[in-house]
DNA sequence: AAATTGCTATACAGATTAGTATAATAAAAG
DNA sequence: CTTTTATTATACTAATCTGTATAGCAATTT
């Protein structure tokens, strides 16, 4: 396994983030991650490859994160409360740089694109995964629960990466406790 | 006053929109609007400049639209609940492109940007709209609900451009009315 | 009639972009 | 020892981008 590849990766997802990624050109990539672009297209064919990658790896990494943290909480009904929880910790923490799919759908709004079909994926995926949680946790209209969580989630990201430090996932976090705990009491 | 300026306006208003802000060039937009570069650079004196003015343009007639669809509304917090069937009209209507200040601060993300910054000051006036409503509807802790209201809000505008016609728009309105209730009964 | 104004058309400069070609270097594998 | 493999370094192509320079046209204004 190479350690180039690696380190372009993450050198990418921060640039990504923190610059966006039709403002990052592969000689920045390259050159913060101290290789050459040589390297950079041995490991990947082009740069929407590239791109594509760093969307894959950001969104399992956190996919695994999430559902590691979510394995102390045996109650399901409590999974779903704790998820606000362990996000607002993951945004508030130093090294948050954003989700990796929220910016690239923004990059790329046209619907044929291979980048803005992924994101739009990971979205779905995301979604489908609080369904589950609140199915478990025995809510009805789980779909429609999880599709109202997912806004609140996005939209303090969004918010965050807007004003760092805004609270927003916060209030989201509240919010979402009163949308669960109406679905819980039908 | 040139119509010519109005033109270019919408044409880079879609483009935009449609396109993405960065991968949208002038030569693009001079062409979609029937012009040339020169009389582009000559009512605006850089691309973002451009891009600034059509962030203002954008908000300014959102807003406007907002408050005359609010005036026929006389009861303060009726207009708070009417404010999500109106922006579902909005959202769902053919003719939705999105929300310039949303896309702007994604494809911006350096918060030294003067898009960037514009951006983040159109979402704080939008918080700021709502939280004038919540407020007249004699809701207490007003910032915070037009926060959580806000982040359904571009979360669902988010999520319909991703994936046009989802109806993410309309279970927000659902989650709103949610909220709205639980914070006008203390 | 002359001058100003708004716009078109075209060509160009200078910078940046994605991606490739080629040669050299260093280390591991045969 | 020799060959393969991974990487570096540099130079290059071809396209694209923002912004400008120059010249001309057409309508309105003085």
């Amino acid at each position: 396994m190479s350690t180039l590849r690696e380190k372009i990766l993450t050198t990418a997802t921060n640039l990504f983030q923190t610059q966006g990624i039709n403002s990052t050109g592969v000689d920045t990539i390259v050159a913060v991650a101290g290789t050459t672009k040589m390297t950079l297209y041995k490991h990947f064919h082009s740069k929407e490859e590239l791109i594509l990658e760093v969307l894959k790896q950001g969104h399992q990494d956190f996919q695994s994160w999430l559902s590691d943290k979510l394995t102390s909480t045996k109650k399901p009904s409590d999974k779903l409360q704790k998820l606000f929880v362990f996000i607002e910790e993951w945004v508030t923490s130093p090294d948050f740089i954003g989700m990796g799919f929220i910016k690239a759908s923004a990059e790329f709004p046209n619907e044929a694109s291979p980048v803005h079909q992924l994101s739009s994926e990971q979205s779905r995926q995301f979604r489908q995964y609080i369904s589950n949680l609140a199915s478990d946790a025995g809510i009805k209209q789980a779909d429609i629960l999880a599709l109202q969580l997912s806004l609140l989630f996005e939209g303090a990201v969004q918010a965050e990466q807007m004003q760092r430090g805004s609270g927003a996932m916060k209030y989201a976090k509240k919010a979402a406790k009163i949308l669960i705990d109406g679905a819980l009491t039908p």
